[in-house]
DNA sequence: CCATTGACTTAAG
DNA sequence: CCTTAAGCCAATG
């Protein structure tokens, strides 16, 4: 299915770029509201992976705040396993936040080839 | 229906 | 990078 259909709702849509996500890199929330032309509603993508838990599995571990701040992790089932999840996959993160941020971002928009 | 809140971001200082 | 202020929009009371 193509990421750019526009039929389905705003959380659908972010939770199709979430799982896209490669194992071992991570994106922001704005990116992925970037991808879907909605810059200012990054607050939506959170609101998404809020919901994602009881809707869908999806990687939400790999979706953090602009400067790779693990500010989701309190609605994870353990406060400890985003941060868990991440170094599982090679991420090193100190005091919440990604230490190799610069070298694991993912851009949807970039790196999404286009169907 | 109005007010507040929140896994956010940008701009300006 | 930090702080303020403002914008964004769904959910909640």
């Amino acid at each position: 299915m193509r990421i750019s259909d526009k039929n389905k709702d705003f959380f659908d849509l972010v939770y199709e770029v979430v799982k896209l996500i490669p194992f071992g890199r991570v994106t922001s929330y704005g990116a992925i509201a970037n991808y879907l032309g909605a810059t200012r509603s990054s607050r939506l993508v959170g609101w998404a992976m809020n919901a994602s838990h009881a809707t869908k599995q999806i990687p939400a571990h790999r979706v953090v705040n602009r400067i790779g701040l693990l500010t989701g992790k309190m609605h994870f089932s353990s406060p400890t396993e985003m941060e868990e999840l991440l170094i599982a996959e090679g991420i090193e993160i100190v005091d919440n936040k990604i230490v190799n941020f610069d070298r694991v971002f993912w851009s949807p928009s970039k790196e999404i080839p286009i169907d």
